[in-house]
DNA sequence: TTGAAAGCGCTAACAT
DNA sequence: ATGTTAGCGCTTTCAA
């Protein structure tokens, strides 16, 4: 019982509800609980008690019994990102209406918090989880999670072999778009900033996207590029491809600074993710350089901000809200009992072409394109 | 019990390891639950099974007996603003360090959400709640929670009259400051763009600043801008304060394309949210005036893009990460049977001069300052 | 140091 | 349509 310097009158139970009414405990519960048959003149004078009382549901309660706890586990990777803040509001929406509560619970990336995480929620009793998984984290936790028949949707990110619904976007597609447009307006060197694996990046980037257990956004979109390149017949130059020590603005605009700094230097940059972005955004105004008319800059994420930088910002926008909003939605419909294989939902992004992309130095104009679709 | 295709096999209950481990329930359970006395072989032996069972805590059950839930809920007014995204951050952190899960719920300064927020986080048995008073909620589902002995925190806005504790920034110094620095850059035509409150702005300035219920941090900020031109006896010309019908970037944009059109237009502007700023932003490009030479732009909130964009912009910064730490840390000395009058924490904000505010056209320079702190 | 028994507040068979 | 009974999985006296 919680004790505070007030009187902490704690709440009257269904026992004292019905002791009032003059009913049994289980007609009480009927008539309060909307469930099984009540006499319509009982269960007024039940609510009536009930109000009277002050009484309200004591929901662990009914939970111990039901096995149910009507509440769901979102584990976030990065939740002061923006572009997660508006999946956390999807979620929170569709879960809010279909009567469901969530716990969230911030990984920061790290995986020693992503295994605690789903740990606890998994003690908690959550009836579904959604579930960013960090870049390197392991999924045994999950599985056992999964083993159990609590329902799991991926969002983001992807864990190959875990069965699960996801909620996507196709990462290799939207960057190879955005990298097919950008050769379109005549770019040949292009660079990218994306977050470092380790070793030769180029065969890394491959590695990292075909591995399960990594579920590398940055990765994804590294090979989008990649296969940009390839299918127009351009070189593939490790020396464009800028890894960052850390997902942060800083180490972004570091590295854009190394791209700018090359002897021969790209002629546009791709960034995986709005905090690089930022970063790329400020090395290239710190750099000196006409901005778009000699570097040009494609991003991740379609912030607000992004129409009100000069260049204007061209990006590749991500549902975020909707993600959030069909990952609860597949969810919920798992937790009605919703008995399908996993399913893997991509949902459509958009190359939003502004100021920072433009022609390539000394090009002739290309077909104009402004706004395109990519699945 | 869960149901799903494959096979649900449930979670071993304590019973079992007993009986595995060939002790009582309440030895396993004091081995297991580090209470009471238990000789350190007999832990290790139930421990053992335990593990090998593949046993977890059962927490509702759990919270059943003890009556605490280690859960806290966040009642916020507006999860998709990078403030409170902020905030929840800090949040998050402590929460976790000190044990406990949190619930999130998004109001979107809907009184009726508000109050079923409340209601269901009461019926959850959260052991505390952080709230975050939407505009025009009322407070009576909140002081009941209270009156129950449960610890409530206050964040970003109060509610006079509510034992709670609180955890804000001054809104009015904050604001006041902000505008004497303005005026000492000789503006004497200083606009403000915050949310509507109906009628005669001036008057419902300071009507709903000193009105309990309202809790509008937008109102204390007007206060501020109030106080900072009375103390320097300039004028208070009611055209130059332009409302918003709702908290939007587009309204905020009409409403500073209204400023903007005024035969004498201000020379500076002040808007209280970083939603607005951006609306004022936006105006302000579109309007063709010398930016910031014609008109000076203050706003709150030093998200990151206010470096990125030319000129840079000038802010009033609130510590949000700090503010919800802060509040989760207020909230845990409570659970942990801290019993002291409700305290009123004031954060520092401080007081960041960039590009965007500069000497009102024809002014002398006034003596330089770049960075100061408020309390 | 351990065990037996009671019970947290509710729902769900089953009986009436 | 209502009441009786038996728990959900755990903690917590109390006694041994």
């Amino acid at each position: 019982m919680r004790a505070q310097s007030e009187t902490p009158r704690s709440r009257p139970t269904l026992n004292e509800v019905a002791a009032a009414a003059g009913v049994s405990r289980a007609t009480a519960a009927r008539a309060l609980g909307e469930y099984g048959y009540v006499h319509s003149a009982t269960r007024a004078n039940v609510r009536e008690a009930a109000e009277r009382l002050g009484n309200r549901p004591h929901r662990i309660a009914r939970s111990m019994v039901t096995g149910r706890t009507q509440t769901i586990g979102f584990v976030g990777a990065d939740m002061e990102n923006p572009f997660f803040g508006r999946t956390m509001a999807g979620i929170l929406d569709v879960a809010r209406s279909g009567g469901y509560e969530v716990i969230i619970t911030n990984t920061q990336e790290d995986p020693e918090l992503e295994r605690r995480a789903v740990r606890v929620l998994h003690e908690r009793q959550v009836d579904g989880v959604i579930f960013t998984p960090a870049q390197f984290g392991d999924a045994s936790q999950l599985r056992r999670l999964a083993d159990e028949g609590v329902p799991i949707v991926l969002v983001d990110r992807s864990i190959r072999g875990l069965a699960a619904d996801a909620v996507l976007i196709d990462n290799v597609r939207a960057a190879r778009s955005g990298v097919v447009r950008l050769i379109e307006l005549g770019h040949a060197r292009i660079g990218l900033i994306t977050n470092d694996l380790g070793g030769d990046p180029v065969a890394r980037l491959r590695e990292t996207a075909l591995d399960p257990t990594h579920a590398s956004t940055g990765a994804a979109r590294g090979v989008g590029y990649l296969a940009a390149l390839q299918g127009a017949g351009l070189p593939i130059d490790p020396a464009l491809i800028a890894p960052t020590a850390r997902f942060t603005r800083e180490a972004a605009a570091e590295a854009a600074g190394r791209l700018l700094g090359l002897r021969v230097r790209p002629t546009a940059i791709l960034t995986v993710d709005n905090v690089l972005t930022l970063g790329a955004f400020e090395a290239i105004q710190r750099s000196g350089l006409e901005f778009p008319e000699q570097i040009s800059l494609l991003g991740f994420d379609d912030l607000d901000w992004t129409t009100i930088v000069r260049p204007t910002l061209s990006v590749i926008a991500q549902p975020g809200y909707d993600i959030g909003a069909t990952a609860a939605r597949r969810l919920l419909a798992r937790l009605d009992h919703e008995d399908s294989p996993g399913q893997v939902l991509f949902l459509d992004t958009e190359l939003i072409e502004r100021e920072s992309t433009t022609n390539a130095p000394n090009t002739v104009v290309p077909t104009p394109t402004t706004r395109r679709r990519t699945r």
